[in-house]
DNA sequence: GGTTCACTTATG
DNA sequence: ATAAGTGAACCA
């Protein structure tokens, strides 16, 4: 007799421990099983299973609980491999999320207990050859030899009609089978070749592919600079030494270039995950990775857990992309579990990107990371030439359009010289806050530097950091004048106005509306790239990863909104998108240019992404983050605390406060504060935010607070590492 | 006495 | 998470 240790399905702190079962046979662990569950049926994962000579009868004595019998045992091989279990364990205490919930963000959803979805497997009729016999006529004979030519044939696929491979069949010469098919997301499977690299190319890759060993590579290549190709030939220099592949990219449908890059470059040996995969396709993808039939597995975040056995290099494109967090249940950092994973298989991380995040840009100068940089585009082209356009002097010379004069003049010139123009509209900063028209100066909290928001049920401008608060008064705190405004999100009409302003303006928009459908970001941007339209418009999805060659204009129509979003990482941000915009234009042979519109044309941030230079910002914005104690100078943790009655969640966040700063005298407190949706569908919320330099104790601390208050059931309380949304 | 509802308890 | 058990509150 063996007893199991399991985990039961459902994701609760309180069910957060393994219960022990019987079984007549032994279960490999990380099966699943069926279990009988206090009056219900349910499912559980095995961790551990051993043998015993005791019978039930002495184990309950001994133990003082009953036992029960499994029902059944439901998966004959593991779901996950040995590492995929053991990273489930380390990713649960480092997120402090309860084991069950790690175990199952690794599965597709289809394998989940809760999943209704069952996935109809695909068949295909295929033939398959029996033995050679003759035939009644000469054409059975002829269809005959082609089978056998042929092993496995589709019957769809086949030269011979239906009528004659059945009388065949009859014959007993061949069958007609039932085969399992998977369904290809990708269909289009045109093999390309490498293209030769630069010498500077070429030295990065040949680093990386020195290192045997578990090592993290920063790569900092400025756009244009060829990453992608990098990427393609370690790639393929790792699968020719036997070993797998694993390829992150942001948000995949916002990046189908580099999915397409490595489809039509190995084809076959590709599995792509993402989240706008069928149900079925992604099963298919999830199996054919199982069965060790893929060598490159390109996904989004998620994928960070693709089954891969022999992983011999690990890649993180446009590292600092903020759809690397997962912002729910277990909120990982995507970079922490690829190079848990680069750690067990011994294998080389390479984190890509123009922009890095500040915190691995500091690890890779202080020799955590090992910088490789590409500070140079392919083939020579230069940089697009950047101009700041001042909307404070457009309003003096009294016009008060979307478009400054000179944006105009630029757009209708590249339409006219047959290229294209893509815009940006930065949609960021959904809050409103207030700005001085005399003297340009946001109000910003005196504690926290950032902007504060506009609450319109209290008329007040509060942090939502620390929660300090102010009453709304129209007049500015700096100058005295009472020209101010609160700035929100104001939605455009931008498509038709540019239609209607532009002589022979071909416009295609492209945002979260407009590519909803599945492929609808593929089908625009092909309509883009053959020049059906010439003007591409867009929110941040149109900055990153895109390649058109005629695209020799980019303008940004309102670059500071994002600068004032009360999130420290406001300046980075806007940094990167406008670094990252500015690189689509200009990639094909003729020079590009970049214009952005601005009310603050001196801020640091825009002076810098002008110079296209990053070391300077990363300098500033490094002492801005020195002084005011933000990462990587610390890491953040955000602890949110949640309940039905208001002020048993108010009194319980301070009762939290006390116990934090008691037991980690070391760790800045701030807040509590109520979250920016401060109810949530009649729960409220508020939010702590924990400044840590010292990790002493820290985990054990924060989960000993959150078992004593989620088991005691009043408030519910999450904890986020590094959190990139200020919830 | 019977029904309802909030709250507690246990799950192997 | 979920179902069952407990006891107080309410009603006729």
């Amino acid at each position: 007799m063996y007893i199991l240790k399991v985990l039961v399905e459902h994701s609760s702190y309180q069910l957060d421990r393994t219960f022990d079962y019987l079984s007549n046979d032994y279960v490999e662990t990380g099966c699943r099983v069926s279990i009988p569950f206090g009056r219900q049926k349910i499912i559980g994962y095995v961790t551990e299973c051993y043998q015993t000579d005791k019978t039930k009868h002495q184990l309950e004595e001994e133990k003082g609980f009953r036992y029960s019998f499994i029902i059944q045992i439901i998966d004959q091989k593991p779901l996950l491999n040995k590492e995929l279990q053991e990273l489930a364990k380390y990713m649960a205490k480092q997120t402090l999320s309860t084991r069950i919930s790690c175990l199952q963000c690794m599965l597709p959803i289809q394998l989940k207990p809760k999943s209704q979805k069952t996935v109809g497997i695909k068949y295909e009729k295929v033939i398959s050859f029996i033995k050679e016999i003759p035939l009644k006529t000469p054409k059975q004979q002829e269809a005959l030899n082609y089978i056998k030519e042929h092993p496995l044939l589709p019957v769809k696929d086949c030269p011979y009609s239906l009528v004659v491979l059945n009388n065949i069949e009859k014959q007993g010469a061949i069958q007609i089978i039932q085969q399992e098919v998977y369904r290809d997301p990708y269909h289009e499977n045109i093999q390309q070749n490498d293209f030769p690299l630069t010498p500077m190319q070429q030295k990065v890759v040949n680093e990386i592919l020195l290192c045997h060993d578990f090592q993290t590579y920063l790569l900092h290549g400025v756009t244009g600079s060829g990453k992608t190709e990098v990427y393609l030939q370690l790639s393929r220099h790792i699968i020719e030494q036997g070993k797998t592949v694993l390829m992150m990219v942001p948000e995949i449908a916002l990046t189908p270039m580099m999915v397409a890059a490595f489809k039509s470059r190995f084809g076959k040996q590709v599995a792509i995950l993402h989240s706008k995969l069928s149900s079925g396709e992604r099963y298919d993808e999830y199996r054919r990775i199982v069965e060790d039939e893929v060598k490159i597995v390109v996904g989004a975040r998620s994928a960070v857990f693709a089954p891969l056995e022999k992983i011999g290099l690990i890649i993180m494109d446009e590292e600092h992309d903020a759809s690397y967090k997962q912002e729910s249940n277990p909120r990982y950092l995507t970079s922490q579990i690829a190079r848990w994973r680069g750690k067990y298989h011994e294998c080389p991380v390479v984190l890509g990107s123009a922009t890095p995040s500040l915190e691995s840009y500091s690890r890779a100068l202080k020799g955590v990371y090992h910088l490789c940089s590409l500070p140079k585009r392919i083939n020579q082209k230069p940089l697009p030439t950047i101009e700041m356009i001042d909307m404070v002097e457009e309003i003096k010379h009294h016009n008060y359009d979307l478009l400054s004069n000179k944006m105009k003049t630029k757009i209708q010139e590249t339409l006219d010289k047959n290229e294209q123009v893509m815009l940006l509209l930065n949609k960021r900063g959904y809050a409103s806050y207030m700005r001085c028209l005399s003297c340009d100066e946001v109000l910003k909290c005196p504690h926290c530097d950032v902007s504060l928001t506009y609450h319109k049920d209290s008329k007040t401008m509060r942090c939502h950091y620390c929660d300090y608060q102010i009453p709304f008064i129209k007049k500015c705190s700096h100058c005295g004048s009472t020209n101010v405004k609160l700035i929100g999100s104001g939605t455009q009409k931008i498509e038709e106005y540019l239609e209607n302003n532009f002589l022979n303006a071909r416009v295609i928009r492209y945002d979260v509306d407009s590519t909803r459908k599945k492929d609808g970001h593929h089908e625009l941007l092909k309509r883009f790239e053959n020049q059906e339209a010439n003007i591409l418009v867009g929110t941040q999805m149109i900055a990153k990863g895109l390649n058109f060659e005629n695209v020799t204009f980019v303008g940004v129509i309102n670059a500071d909104l994002s600068l004032n979003i009360p999130d420290f990482r406001a300046n980075e941000r806007t940094y990167q998108l406008l670094e990252q915009v500015s690189g689509r234009s200009g990639r094909g042979k003729k020079q590009g240019t970049v214009m952005i519109q601005t009310y603050n044309p001196d801020h640091f941030v825009l002076q810098c992404v002008k110079n296209h230079d990053y070391q300077m910002f990363y300098k500033k914005e490094m002492e801005i983050r020195q002084l005011a104690k933000y990462p990587p100078y610390c890491y953040l943790i955000s602890v949110l605390v949640q309940g039905k009655k208001e002020e048993e969640v108010i009194w319980n966040a301070k009762q939290m406060k006390e116990y934090l700063k008691k037991q980690l005298p070391h760790v800045g407190v701030l807040g509590p504060a109520p979250c920016t949706i401060y109810k949530m569908s009649d729960i409220y919320r508020q939010r702590m935010t924990l400044k840590v330099t010292k990790t002493d104790h820290l985990y054990e601390t924060l989960q000993m607070m959150m078992d004593y208050y989620n088991k005691k059931g009043k408030v519910n309380v999450i904890c986020d590492f590094n959190p990139y949304t200020t919830l």
